[in-house]
RNA sequence: UGGGCUAUCGCCAAACGGUAAGGCACUGGACUCUGACUCCAGCAUUUCAAGGUUCGAAUCCUUGUAGCCCAGCCA
């Protein structure tokens, strides 16, 4: 080994100090101090919509925690609420935890109502130790009783039954004798604490519901507050990580852990959730522009489902780095849509080919190419990476360029084409232009060029220089595609809901250009297949039906460009 | 105005009493058969504010200020 090799060896070493994130250092902590031997975390999501982009973050966070830790991750339903949930939803989290964890087996899924009955005995459990009580008050008398914010709490009148009289009405709440809403199980904790959570909290409902799970067996389902320290004991989960506005609702969790006896207690710890500027993330505003119709569906490529960003071309690989990238606190952040961009575009520069496709054409004609002729040029599919090899391109004699390529009149500093400069058509001959014509509504419609046969790509030619490239596609044997621009939908900035109660949506949020052209190689691709458009940015084919006259694409990210005109 | 949490560059985010990492964004410049990419340079004399302790404070103390969460038989 010489001393070059050493240096770079240590210099490795010293670059490798990645600094660790405060979930880390406490589970650092608690396997040195022998709280826990093996980690255990979980995503566990209600099946009551579509996952997001902020629900990437807590299932990347936890199955790497797993992951780091040599431990387990879990990903639980918590379906402990039939009435919002739906099987439909179990079936789209599924394949999104799937898609973006890719090695999620079978083995991990598991399913709150699944612990039904055992729950229901740790209840029994919490009366007969009389740290839980019926309570006969309506919904309406136990919001007076809870008392506010800034008040104390009152007792139920029920809070002193018996534990024989709490085991028999609990007994008879499940055998379905009383009415929805008539009784709940409630725990006896302290109607006097600042935190409202630990006033006497609810713990079970009577909801005559059919269960996707468990049908109508059951008919009193367990409250979150009581369910999830007992889904976490029950899988063995050793961090419980949730979002900050649980915290609240820690002591619970602590209370029913150790009320309960579990051996190995789990430890909820909160992180702050994940919020992108002028974006929609909140579930329910969601739900809403879906129900109203004013999206698709859940996988509309305007919202940041995960489902529609899988739609949109964003790859598993940019999402699982955006989240690398963003970190993990608890302080209320929301992060900027550029950062998810960058990631995408950095997962695909290297890795997709580069085509070209003109998106809105004007014809270019060159004056002095043989009429008639086709000639195929060698093209590289991605001048940074050649192992993805190369390509024929076809170019003719008519050729269609981008109409923001031409400009009669150009600005100071425009590289492109005008009135007798000469520009590099990509891959291909210089051409100079010397006229151009105008159709009847004063728009350009045709460029005439003269090319120069000895500058021709990959020739060597360094005679001279010119400031500008521009792309092209051959007029004759280029097929006709449909370009679709999403952009998210709703300004939040604004608020999602304008002032009347309509929703506020971005007018501008889905262009649709008909006429676009690109060449033939890319006419070949198949459905969610992702290219680069030369100088256009990152599109994916979304839409490959044989019914149609054409392809359509969907764009990802434009490309950054330094020239702004004026 | 009860309780809980948070506050470090436009946006994320390190720093754990020893003299403010990094990424995104942005701005210059170099390179260029993509005005992309890449490269190089610049981007917090200061950590919400004011006091205090200390040889030394983003870190400790005091007092403020601002933001978020909690009064579902939702999760």
């Amino acid at each position: 080994m010489n001393n070059l090799e050493i240096n770079m060896e240590n210099h490795e070493e010293t670059a490798e100090k990645v600094s660790r994130n405060f979930i880390q250092n406490i589970i650092d902590k608690d396997l040195e101090e022998g709280t826990y031997h093996k980690v255990v975390t979980r995503f566990p999501p209600e099946p009551n919509g579509y996952l997001h982009i902020g629900h990437a973050k807590s299932i990347l966070l936890n199955s790497n925690l797993a992951k780091e830790y040599q431990g387990v991750f879990h990903l639980r339903f918590d379906d402990t609420n039939p009435t919002k949930e739906k099987t439909e939803f179990i079936d789209s989290i599924l394949e999104d935890v799937k898609w973006i964890c890719d090695d999620l087996d079978t083995e991990q899924v598991y399913y709150a109502s699944d612990y039904f009955g055992q729950m229901y005995e740790f209840a029994r459990k919490l009366i007969k130790k009389g740290k839980a009580f019926v309570c006969d008050l309506s919904a309406e008398q136990m919001r007076e009783y809870r008392g506010t914010l800034t008040e104390p709490g009152k007792e139920s009148p029920y809070r002193n039954r018996s534990v024989e009289e709490n085991l028999d009405l609990f007994e008879r709440m499940r055998a379905g004798e009383f009415e929805d809403g008539s009784r709940v199980l409630r725990a006896k904790i302290d109607m006097s604490s600042p935190n409202m959570n630990m006033r006497d909290p609810v713990i079970y409902r009577v909801a005559r519901r059919e269960h996707h799970n468990t049908g109508d067996q059951w008919c009193v389902y367990p409250m979150y507050d009581f369910a999830h320290p007992i889904e976490d004991a029950i899988e063995g989960v050793t961090h419980s990580i949730c979002t900050m506005e649980f915290e609240d609702h820690r002591p619970l969790y602590n209370w029913v852990v150790q009320e309960l006896e579990f051996e190995i207690p789990p430890k909820q710890i909160e992180f702050a959730k994940m919020y992108l500027t002028n974006v929609v993330t909140g579930k329910r505003y969601i739900k809403k522009l879906v129900e109203d119709g004013i999206v698709d569906g859940w996988d509309d490529p305007r919202l940041v489902t995960i489902a529609a960003l899988r739609r949109r071309g964003f790859t598993p690989e940019s999402i699982r780095m955006f989240m690398e990238l963003s970190g993990v606190s608890k302080a209320q952040s929301s992060s900027d849509y550029a950062m998810l961009e960058y990631c995408i575009r950095e997962d695909l520069k290297m890795k997709r080919p580069r085509m070209m496709a003109v998106l809105d054409p004007i014809k270019l004609v060159i004056t002095n190419y043989p009429e008639n002729e086709i000639e195929y040029l060698d093209v590289s599919n991605n001048q940074e990476n050649e192992a993805m090899g190369t390509r024929k391109v076809p170019f003719g004699k008519v050729l269609y360029i981008e109409r923001e390529d031409f400009m009669p009149e150009p600005p100071k500093k425009y590289f492109r084409l005008y009135p007798g400069n000469e520009v590099r058509l990509m891959n291909a001959y210089f051409v100079t232009c010397t006229d151009y014509a105008v159709g009847q509504d004063g728009k350009v419609t045709t460029v005439y060029c003269t090319y120069d046969p000895e500058t021709k790509s990959g020739s060597g030619f360094s005679g001279r220089k010119v400031k500008g490239t521009i792309h092209w596609v051959c007029a004759e044997t280029a097929e006709k595609a449909e370009i679709r621009l999403y952009e998210n939908i709703v300004d939040e900035e604004k608020g999602v809901y304008n002032e009347d109660g309509t929703v506020n949506v971005n007018p501008n949020s889905l262009t649709v250009l008909k006429d676009a052209f690109i060449e033939p190689a890319l006419a070949e691709a198949g459905a969610m297949d992702s290219f680069q458009f030369v100088r256009q940015g990152y599109f994916i084919v979304d839409s490959k039906d044989s019914a149609m006259d054409h392809m359509v694409f969907n764009r990802i990210v434009s490309m950054k460009s330094s020239y702004r005109p004026k």
